[in-house]
Parts: structure tokens; sequence; C-alpha cells
DNA sequence: CAACTAAATTGGTCTGACCATTAACCTAAT
DNA sequence: ATTAGGTTAATGGTCAGACCAATTTAGTTG
């Protein structure tokens, strides 16, 4: 009969300390008790509070700095994300559907800045650009445009890719095809830059 | 100079899973090692391997069961959903950059299956529509076409980020709409299916 | 008042113990 | 030989205590 009433303590504890939260109205940066206090409060163990606190901070809901305590943080998935992504990657690790959102990610990037790079912006990646040599013009380019359009979790996402399709034979482009892509984007012709980048990724 | 060397223990057994996992190319439903074996193993406590089981769990990767052991699962967000759809409620940015790449798979997966979707699954699904509550429509439509279409990466991404986005207030449309983004599609005419589609999303 | 020191607080980790549940094994009755 | 029942071993669930490491706080001293 009580079957779902079983739930384990650090399931308990983490409805309690959600309760907590909510009855004292606790913002990001404010302070939790300690896992001493918290499992003396609710009657739980140490080690059963701190594997609920364990989960939460995987989760990125807190933080914990030793010596200090544990905060509540705003939320960022992109950890979890992260963690995700890499177990889920491993399980489906088909080169070519790392590449095809990889290339889906470069395009939504492109997209997103078009006509939005500033002059001071376009010549100092330019002028890196031409002194780098050819096999990190691809990704140095890429970290620069994902980091100005400001989608963290995009860029999250792209680096993680990134790392799993080092060891894919890609085709090395040129300077000047950056650079193209660079000036394509920024004079807002976006469908130019998708179209000569989609070429790069042999897909099929 | 190794500030950033220091990472917890659970933070460790994590990665060591990971690898386990990957080395040993576990399925799910596949065990893991025992608890004390993986602490003996990894040269850890126990209570720190079950800091890195507990977050895994929580965050659905993986099932306990009491006596048996540990076993990998097929991705599904349970618990980590509720908890975070209590705890967050704001935080527009993230909200934002959740929803654009969910945007993005979605509009893909519909270029993906422009003009392949057979007969008898377009009217599977169209029967199927007809009989879902409004607010299953878009879930279900989705999941189906991310698996017709085969890329399991983008899939499992989008499912993920399903499951964050829940808590996040939704236009939901009626029958009509996914019916005829349904048809768009079949008939390819995807571009019409995602103008339509990124309507849904309020977007800035 | 500033600077240094000692103590208290807090998170990080490990060990060992015990309970609850499940599976595997063994034994005895049919 | 098969099956029913009970015992044993393995495993997760939980707690308590100890110790370390980082940080803050209180106290002391110059």
């Amino acid at each position: 009969m009580t079957k779902d009433t079983k739930s384990k303590v650090y399931q308990e504890v983490l409805e309690e300390i959600r309760n907590y939260i909510v009855d004292h109205q606790l913002q990001d940066g404010d302070r939790l008790p300690s896992e001493r206090e918290l499992a003396e409060q609710l009657n739980a163990g140490r080690s059963s509070v701190r594997e609920a606190l364990r989960a939460i901070e995987l989760l990125g809901l807190i933080e914990t700095r030793h010596g200090e305590g544990t905060f509540l943080r705003s939320y960022q998935p992109y950890y979890s994300v992260e963690i995700l992504s890499t177990f889920i990657l491993q399980e489906t690790r088909s080169q070519q559907e790392v590449l095809q959102l990889k290339l889906l990610l470069e395009s939504q990037v492109l997209s997103n800045l078009s006509g939005q790079i500033s002059t001071d912006l376009y010549e100092k990646l330019l002028s890196v650009i031409v002194e780098l040599p050819k096999e990190q013009l691809h990704t140095f380019l890429f970290t620069e445009l994902f980091n100005a359009a400001g989608n963290r979790l995009l860029s999250k996402i792209w680096h993680l890719l990134e790392g799993f399709s080092n060891p894919i034979p890609f085709e090395e482009q040129n300077h000047s095809f950056y650079e193209q892509i660079l000036l394509w984007v920024k004079e807002n012709k976006t469908e130019s830059a998708k179209e000569a980048l989609k070429k790069v990724y042999i897909l099929e």
C-alpha cells in the first residue's frame, strides 16, 4: 500500500531544502544552513544531507565554498548539460551526428551575429587570423564568435562537440576562407557564409 | 600552480564512472560495479562514490535498485525536472538560451525529414494527434519526428532541453497547428513549417 | 588601530558499523 | 527429479564518528 511512500532520505532532504528556501525566501547568493545544522534539523545523517547537496550542486542550483558554506546561485544549466552531454555523446558517437550538430550550431552563431560585428572586433579578429597557423583558424574564429554572440549554452555545447570532433578529419581551410566568412557575417551576407561553411563539412 | 587541479573526489568519481561506461561499452540496462567495488577500484571512500552516484541518479542517468545494484538507463529527467522547476522560476536569460537551442534543433529535424515522411507514418501520427490533449501535442510530435529522423544525438539533446524547458511557459498550439506542420514537412514545404514554429517561440 | 594568533565554524573525505532488500545457494519434502 | 523453504552472500541505504583543509571570527598584542 505504501509503495510510493518509501523514498530515500536524500530525496526527502531535497524536499526539505527546497521548502527551507521557499519559507525563508532565499535569493541568489544567500547562504544555506551548514551541513551539520541541516542534518540535525532534519533528523538525518550528514552523509545523506551531503548526497542531496551534491546532487543539487551538479544541477547547478547551489555553490559550495570550503570553509564558508553552501550558497544559492542563479541557475546555470551549463554544468549539468555538460555532464549529460558527455554521457550522451558516449552512447551515440556517430561522427556524422556530431558534425551535423556542430555545423548547425556554427551556422546559428553566424546568423546571430549577422551584421552585428563591430569594426573594432572585425579588425581585431582579422589581425589574429593572419598570424595564426592554419589548423587553429577554425577553432579560434568560432570561439570568438560564440563568445561575441553571448549565448553561453550554445557556446558550451559547441565546445563540447569541438572536443569530440577533434580526431575527425577536418578539411582545413586557408586564411582567406575565414577572412571571407568573417566579412560576410559583418556585411549581413550570412547565407553566403553558411553555404561556404557547409561545404567544409563533408556530410554524407 | 595546481589551482584548477583540486576538484572534489565525487567529481573525479563522476569522470571515472563515465570512462568505465565508455570502456566497457555499457548500454541501457547494464549494471555498474557495486558501490564498494567502485570505491576500492577508484581509491575513494564509499561515501564519495555515493555522492557521485546520487548526483547522476538525480540527473536521471542511472537507476538504483536496493539489493541488486546500480544500472544504466535511458535518460529520463524525472526528479531533476521537478526540482529545477520549483527552484527556477525566473532567469530569463537562461530560459532564452535553452529555448533558442530547442527551436534550433526542432527546425533542424524538420529539415532532415523534409519530404521524407511516409504516408503510413503521416497517417499514424495524424490519428494520434487528434486524440491527444493540447498540452501534449508538441512533445509528442517532436518526439516522433526526432525518432523518425534517426539522429540520436540531436534527439537526446532535444529531450534534454525538453526536460529543462518544462517550467518555461509555452504558448500551446491547437491540433490544427501541428497537423499543418506535419503536412508541410511531408510535402517538402519545410520553410513554412519552420516559420510557423518560430512564431510559437516568443524569443526576444 | 593595525597586525598577528588562536579558536571555532564549515565543507571534504574516509572508515566502520548496522539495517533492508534482493539474488543465489542449499537442503529437505514431495 | 522437482519444488518449497530457509540460509547465506551481495548490495544499496543510512548513520555516527573521526580527521583534514579552508575560512571566518574572536581575541590578543604591538
